[in-house]
DNA sequence: GAGAAAGTCGACACCGTGTCGAAAGTCGCC
DNA sequence: GGCGACTTTCGACACGGTGTCGACTTTCTC
């Protein structure tokens, strides 16, 4: 009755348990392991089922990052949505949206990573990651058109184009940091380095 | 005589042909494909050889694409060295500098997006990467720093910690603009866009 | 309690990788 | 001109992971 027995969103009564488990098995694994070292074997056993079990729930290990991806991106989603728009502190307000990010892609930080590699590769998680993040480029670029019209912003020639670049910038300094790849940020100063570059990029100065 | 007869520099007199042939095959393929989807087989056809031959050359498809960002990375400083240090117009030495990359990299865009992706998961790229990256990061720092003593850039908190997120963002920003992702910058934004974020967060302006 | 659907399993074929040992080619030297 | 050492090539093998298939078991429903 719902779609194909092996999609990802069945929505099977039972065996939704199953589902779950194997997703939290994947990312247990992936925090000590890269993908490509992971056999599905050991996520089955992880999940206590066979390997072939697995396949009934997922078409591929991929697959399973899909989904930890979709739970990711809605929560930031979410928390966004409950910010509103800037007042007063515009500064505060950027911090705020950029924060939103750094919680919840620092909760799943081997994911994030994971994901970071993997999307060129897989066209699906390329396809997915496309769409939320062109949200969130207008999201951003309309700001900064609101934030001009006060008269607050600067003058900035393309917002669309800044906001891709800010966003780049954000994406690859949270996936080093996380990686803790080198050169990168530290934990504790990428909140406060991310505002302070985006805020003196759209405002000139820092505190607007 | 020389290091071990597999290692990736054996700068063997003959055979050297070979090793070329290997690397530029690669490069060819990695333009329509992507590297896992590119086997050895393959590799070893475009260069005339059989695949057991190619392992004489290199361990691996990752040793080549090793030697593929040795090469890049080597006229990027090559170039860098030729540009000296900023003079009366500051945002033209950016802009100058940023360019090289822009240039060395977008010549072999299949290489770079291939690149970002195999570094995550290969220990010697991401240790050459570190080491490249380092450098470039402590270049833009130290700059910065001059650029404040002669009073033209802004305050800075933390130069070293700006520096790494705006090459994080060029990184990011062209590695999307190459691979065709969207959201992206169109290849012709990509410089002006880059060095207007650049100059606007080290000196408040983006034409200081 | 019969039948369909959901779930599980072991076995199989396939493909790419990396290794090994043997063969063939190349070069210098007596 | 032929001997020996080194370089290069090759075919064959074993291994490991993937994805699929058909059969078996459990569970739910009428």
């Amino acid at each position: 009755m719902t779609a194909s027995p092996r999609g990802r969103r069945a929505s099977r009564p039972s065996g939704d348990e199953r589902q779950r488990a194997i997703v939290e098995a994947f990312e247990t694994l992936l925090r000590t392991r890269a993908m490509a070292d992971i056999a599905i074997d050991e996520i089955a056993a992880g999940a206590a089922i066979s390997r072939s079990a697995f396949y009934f729930y997922f078409p591929s290990k991929q697959a399973v990052l899909l989904e930890l991806l979709d739970r990711m991106v809605t929560e930031v989603d979410e928390r966004l949505a409950t910010i509103g728009v800037p007042g007063d502190d515009p500064a505060a307000w950027w911090r705020a949206s950029i924060g939103v990010f750094v919680a919840v892609f620092g909760e799943h930080r081997s994911v994030t990573v994971t994901l970071a590699e993997a999307r060129a590769t897989v066209p699906e998680l390329r396809d997915e990651w496309a769409r939320r993040s062109t949200r969130w480029v207008e999201l951003t670029a309309s700001t900064i058109v609101a934030e001009r019209r006060r008269g607050r912003a600067r003058e900035i020639v393309d917002p669309r184009a800044t906001s891709i670049a800010l966003n780049a910038m954000n994406e690859r300094v949270l996936v080093a940091s996380f990686g803790a790849e080198l050169p990168a940020l530290a934990a504790d100063d990428v909140l406060d380095v991310l505002t302070d570059v985006w805020c003196t990029t759209i405002y000139g100065t820092p505190r607007p």
